[in-house]
DNA sequence: GTCTATAATTCGATAGAC
DNA sequence: GTCTATCGAATTATAGAC
């Protein structure tokens, strides 16, 4: 692998664990066993790089989901599918993550790979909700939009109570109450309250 | 008000906008109009001082979490009414925000009021679903540990889709698709489907 | 392309005067 | 309690040899 790709790699995990703020071109270096001279030839400077490894955890994240998304079975089961899949609750998102740093949020160009990816996972959901109520499994007065954004905060959110209590299971926890409630939802006529 | 407490509240809100790495002790200083001297004449180091800060917000937003849990309504309308509160989207959640930082997580010190408000806010959001579903509100058969985190998952997650997209509104879809859910939830019998 | 040298600044803290 | 002076290390580069 050549150098350009470690650096690039290196900023990925070094973004996921530490963040913007705490992520020095010193510890880029050592990671990828780059030079100093070797990482401001390839890269102007350190939201360069940053720039360069958000937009690649972006559109993987992304791949993984939009495969997800894809597959032959009825829209709930690829929703639930999507929420039940393998995820390190303890490391977190890699592009969720990134919302935390103010010089992200601050900096066009680093925040908006973060911006599309939430975009088309919100409609990919979306999408998905609505050929779900076609199907009946969900109710017609469903809003695909809200509902989308809820699925990607539940996600989102749950990570930040695994690590609050550094243990996987509050996230597993708020997954399946997610799905509880997802699944209490085919658009059957429900019997009138009293 | 006492130099003590002005460092405590500078570093509450250098920690809400920049975390524990971002923040420098200069830069609280500075927020605290108190010298170098004065400060470590208050704490012992910088993470002395972050614990008292995050100890004060913990206590802080468990406090306002407590008294809308207390209303004197049904439990169904609490949880809106928690879910409803008015939040600054964009700026986060000031104790959520601390679990992406990895000395926060690694330090038992600085973790503890995090996961100890979490905890709390689980019970207290589990304690109103059970009243619920003595009510009628929610199905019997619904998990209040599980039902709780996820609530608590969306709102925190809802702060990362807002920052993402650097506005409100990802935020409110978000509450809004959890609220949509949640009264879906009735006990009443559905009709069995087709 | 990669290396080493250098530099200005900031970080997190200590020392000691007042 | 607060102030200024100082410190060694790290940060974010730039310069220029190879």
């Amino acid at each position: 692998m050549d150098t350009r790709e470690r650096l690039i790699e290196s900023a990925q995990e070094l973004l996921w664990e530490r963040g913007y703020v705490g992520m020095s071109p010193k510890a880029i270096q050592d990671r990828a066993s780059a030079g100093q001279g070797s990482m401001y030839h390839h890269f102007e400077n350190k939201a360069a790089l940053a720039s360069a490894a958000i937009v690649r955890s972006a559109e993987q994240l992304y791949e993984s989901a939009r495969q997800e998304f894809a597959q032959p079975c009825s829209a709930l089961d690829r929703i639930v599918s999507y929420l039940h899949r393998e995820r390190d609750a303890l490391r977190g998102c890699r592009v969720g993550r990134l919302t935390q740093d103010p010089e992200i949020i601050a900096d066009p160009q680093l925040r908006q790979p973060v911006q599309e990816m939430f975009a088309k996972l919100t409609q990919g959901l979306a999408s998905l909700i609505v050929e779900g109520q076609r199907a009946g499994e969900f109710r017609s007065e469903m809003n695909p939009e809200d509902t989308a954004s809820t699925i990607l905060a539940v996600v989102q959110g749950a990570y930040v109570l695994a690590r609050a209590e550094n243990s996987a299971e509050p996230f597993h926890r708020a997954i399946a109450g997610a799905i509880s409630l997802l699944k209490q939802q085919s658009g059957v006529k429900r019997a009138p309250r009293k």
